[in-house]
DNA sequence: GCGACAG
DNA sequence: ATCTTGTCGC
């Protein structure tokens, strides 16, 4: 089996999609943790006035959903926003925001996709590989794959799919809210990765991981 | 050629 | 992502 290693993110649009298409054989999409004691939650802002990127990472507890950590980093963009490539624009700050931690997070958040993607390896899978973590993509909008609406109340999901493999799903995390779009990013199933961004849910359309994280980003800018 | 297109 | 106040609805 071939192992990951690391990979320079200072590459050419041409080079990172085939550092992807690479990638993607490395994924486990079945559940590969033990007990889940702390879920951590990313997040990156922009500062276009000083062009910089800031990462915030939130760390809670999956049973009281106390925060027990935050952090952030920043950074300079060295790559574009391309659809379908934001690991590499975003993938440098979060990892300098991952290195300050002291705590160890048990499953990883991400604003973003996971498998739901072009080459099967979005943000939160890209992530989750390189820190070999279990990771959940959630995103607030669709990048790829079809699906029908869900209904209006919270709970209601329906298939995220991908030329008719199911990649993930459409999940109504709040009644009569825009459904967010959750697939599994590494070491998680599908209906795992639907169960814990409920779980960890509080009321609010976003779970409270990337709630948090995406607060401290944008306070990171100040 | 045209429309879609995570953050 | 970001530029940005009030406003309608649960």
């Amino acid at each position: 089996m071939m192992v990951a290693g690391s990979h320079p993110w200072n590459v050419s649009v041409q080079d990172a999609s085939a550092i992807q298409k690479g990638l993607r054989s490395g994924l486990v999409l079945e559940d590969d943790f033990g007990e889940i004691g702390t879920v951590a939650g990313f997040d990156v802002s922009f500062s276009r006035e000083r062009d910089l990127l800031h990462a915030a990472v939130v760390i809670i507890d999956a049973g009281t959903l106390e925060v027990l950590e935050t952090v952030s980093a920043s950074a300079e963009p060295t790559f574009p926003y391309v659809p379908g490539l934001l690991s590499f624009r975003e993938g440098p700050v979060v990892e300098l925001a991952y290195g300050k931690l002291e705590i160890r997070p048990d499953l990883l958040m991400f604003d973003g996709q996971g498998i739901a993607h072009p080459r099967g390896l979005g943000l939160a899978s890209h992530m989750g590989l390189l820190l070999d973590r279990p990771s959940i993509g959630c995103a607030k909008s669709r990048l790829i794959g079809e699906f029908k609406e869900p209904k209006q109340k919270r709970g209601a999901m329906r298939t995220l799919s991908i030329q008719r493999k199911k990649v993930g799903v459409v999940l109504r995390s709040k009644d009569n809210t825009k459904p967010l779009f959750v697939s599994p990013g590494h070491r998680i199933s599908v209906e795992s990765a639907a169960e814990w961004v409920l779980r960890t849910g509080k009321g609010y359309r976003l779970p409270e991981p990337t709630r948090l994280a995406h607060i401290a980003a944008g306070r990171a800018k100040r």
